[in-house]
DNA sequence: ACAAGTCGGTTGTTTTTACAACAGAAGTGA
DNA sequence: TCACTTCTGTTGTAAAAACAACCGACTTGT
């Protein structure tokens, strides 16, 4: 066990999921959970819609999306993962039978697979440290609720500029800075937004011409105006 | 404790917090979280945007929304709320300094209120429950996490037509039936989906005419046609 | 029964977005 | 360096949605 956590990437310290355990016991609850590490070519999918499934990722090197392709072929990216995240826990943990979205590496990926049973089973050897992987996910679920909450408050706006102001507005408040960079680039924001990406283009220029807020690739400026 | 209990509506039985809990169990486990049974008249706030907040709710009575007003008034309802349902663990959960939502009675209403560190919180003499309660309380966020990943996916269809097929047909899947009774009027609809009333009224007249469906107040059925 | 309010549908106008097509800039690999 | 690809911005047109205003049906309370 200990041989296998040094292998371990740094990504695992950053992993929610084991806040609050040092290195041995997070050694300790891996040889009892038993993951399976994999890796991921850029584009390679991780998981397919309809999979069976009741795994549970952590990112450990690289980054993926999480995507939904609908009926008539639109694409939304509910989510950008990298190392640390873990994914798929929702689904496993709700007993979904077969996946409603897809997991794709967007650059070469390692991650590691876990099977969700074997955290939330209580066994008689470890039950302190389940009791804190529980504790974890809980927090974690609550979390990206939260921020699944923010992709709608989002999303729900009317037209693009109010789209635009209301995620840069809400990644200013989380990281306290007017300078937002941001981990997409125009197609993604506007698959995230649900607008067109043509239609973003516009409509960030026409608010740098009006003096809301400045930008160059994926790194943004709100002004004060664009507060008011 | 056990006379606390008898005084409970049958809400609780239904509550996913407690499920897997015997009576008695949820008795001892209710007298140990301390929760705080209220009432609210139709139209009142149970907690309003900004307000210092820890705790959870679960509806006894009545209905209520999780609703969001932006900056610029836009309202959007997040969720409906029903008998059994429990809301604001998220925010506990993540242990949010402030709460970015407001819950308001949509009819006259009673919640029970609990504090959540109450329960994650292990003590000695209870363990078991806990950690019963813990477990709950992972699948309920799970379920949230899905059904708000569901709502994404109706408001991120780039228009009316699309939103309103991708919702119906979401709620005929999970009911396993073409005839869908929504919680919801044209107003409600419209919020949750994030598009003009009159717009929605319109798209689902021009549907009904195309034959994709029928419909009567809050009663839809799909038709084949709309599944091709 | 009547007044007031709510709800759903309709219509015409204005605004916004989607779409398609293209162009220039930047990055990549042979 | 040159061809190739990817990314971003621009423009014009067609389509869709927002908006506002109104109407009739239905409820509700007095």
């Amino acid at each position: 066990m200990r041989e296998f956590l040094t292998k371990l990437p740094g990504a695992l310290a950053g992993c929610p999921l084991f806040e609050g355990l040092s290195c041995d016991t997070v050694g300790q609850v891996l040889g009892c959970v038993k993951p399976v590490q994999r890796s991921f070519e850029s584009g390679e999918s991780v998981f397919n819609e309809d999979d069976e499934y009741s795994l549970l990722g952590i990112v450990l090197k690289g980054a993926l999306h999480i995507i939904r392709d609908d009926y008539w072929g639109n694409r939304t990216i509910v989510a950008r993962l990298e190392p640390g995240m873990i994914f798929g826990e929702a689904f496993a943990c709700a007993e979904l039978k077969r996946l409603p979205v897809s997991v794709i590496a967007v650059e070469r990926s390692e991650i590691l697979l876990l099977d969700f049973k074997r955290i939330v089973k209580v066994c008689s050897n470890a039950c302190e440290f389940h009791t804190r992987l529980i504790k974890n996910m809980v927090s974690n679920l609550a979390q990206k609720n939260v921020q699944l909450m923010g992709k709608i408050e989002c999303i729900s706006q009317r037209n693009t500029r109010s789209k635009i102001l209301s995620y840069l507005s809400f990644n200013a408040q989380r990281r306290k800075s007017a300078v937002i960079e941001i981990p997409f680039n125009r197609q993604e924001m506007a698959d995230y937004l649900s607008v067109e990406r043509s239609a973003l283009s516009a409509e960030l220029c026409r608010m740098r011409d009006e003096g809301l807020l400045t930008f160059n690739k994926n790194k943004f400026q709100l002004k004060h105006s664009s507060l008011d």
